[in-house]
DNA sequence: GTTTAAATTAAACGTTTGTTTAATTGTTAG
DNA sequence: CTAACAATTAAACAAACGTTTAATTTAAAC
């Protein structure tokens, strides 16, 4: 877990926002330090590389994301206030690191830089796990159904999101939504409660 | 609908391919001609310009997918043998597009070049719209239930198959497939069938 | 066979790219 | 004060970029 200066700081912050809206090829080093306001020679100095500050900024964030999802497990809720719960994790995670989820997105789908993601993998993986022993508890108690794909449950719930998050013009006018304000609301309220909904439909026996 | 010749396409198909793994900013047009094998020249000559040849592409492409929905309408389905129909037909098109929708995914998330997708946006509205027809059926017939968000069910379909791409490395690991050919059988199967169970649950009425 | 236009080429164009250098300034410790 | 090291700078570097030029080859029309 390295530490960072508030200058180099400066720099990784300026290269989230430039990368996650130009991409990684589509953004200089000189338009990096320029958002920075620092010189062209101190992102080499300070990281070594472009690509290898790419890295920096991934791990960065990633180790961040180090999820606490203990604290859902000792609560004393139901298994599908948990999966409620974990959902709105999900969602107010993914709104947080927008800029380092559209990154990490491109960087995921393209075999131009092959780095090693094994933080953002150890996250998942972590995530799955605490996933995957929510919903058995659930079935256990006969709460929820049995012939479900439970690895296929995360896809749809970050999948609804992200693609609603990467058709934003196409859903904007096809919503009528004109603010900014009013398409995080809307994310807030009618996504998140159709998410919910939609795997509430999935796991639950009906009556 | 312009019309191109062999070499035209010879060039398109080389960027297709290429903007997909490397991206538009990290595909240089000379590797574009070398896949290609054409001049470097002949792309600026055929197309004017790199960028041109982008929109040319996405042109080309989506137009090519002005959907024939119709059928769906005309045979003697039921609403929901509609819907599945319509989730096979989702799948089927983002699979046979792949590289085409991951170039589009990019282009769609950042502000660099802001390209009119206007046959794009067309497409997807043709496709809300007999999606909404069918789902309004359903629901006059008492079929469907009423409470749901229409919009939003097709961000589920395709949200959840894009994200099952995208995050390819760590599905292979977390389900142990270990071929490209398993990798597309679990699409056709259990991921198809995920997602209908999942767009069923969330619509029809149990009983 | 000649004319005309399209297709194709190698070479060069001016920028921009990421990175490095070498010199200078700032800061801290003895 | 000065030695030592970190931070910062402007300038230069070679390489790669997208595009254009000007010359040549190919194909079609008359």
């Amino acid at each position: 877990m390295t530490e960072y200066n508030e200058k180099q700081l400066d720099i990784l912050m300026a290269a989230e926002s430039l990368f996650a809206s130009e991409g990684f090829d589509g953004t200089s080093i000189r338009s990096i330090a320029k958002a920075a306001k620092v010189n062209i020679a101190m992102i080499s100095y300070y990281f070594g590389s472009k690509e290898k500050m790419l890295e920096a900024l991934i791990l960065h964030r990633t180790s961040d994301m180090k999820m606490q999802l203990d604290n859902i497990f000792k609560e004393d809720l139901t298994p599908l206030e948990k999966v409620e719960r974990l959902i709105d994790l999900y969602i107010s995670r993914i709104n947080k690191n927008k800029c380092m989820y559209q990154i990490l997105h491109f960087e995921l789908s393209t075999k131009k830089r092959l780095m090693d993601m094994k933080s953002y993998a150890e996250v998942k993986q972590q995530n799955m796990a605490a996933f995957r022993k929510i919903i058995k508890e659930g079935q256990e108690s006969g709460l929820f159904k049995t012939n479900i794909n439970i690895e296929l449950i995360p896809p749809t719930i970050m999948g609804t999101l992200v693609h609603f998050q990467m058709n934003r013009p196409f859903f904007e006018a096809e919503l009528g939504i004109k603010t900014d304000e009013a398409y995080e609301n809307y994310i807030k309220n009618e996504l998140t409660s159709h998410i919910k909904q939609t795997i509430k439909a999935l796991l639950v026996h009906e009556n």
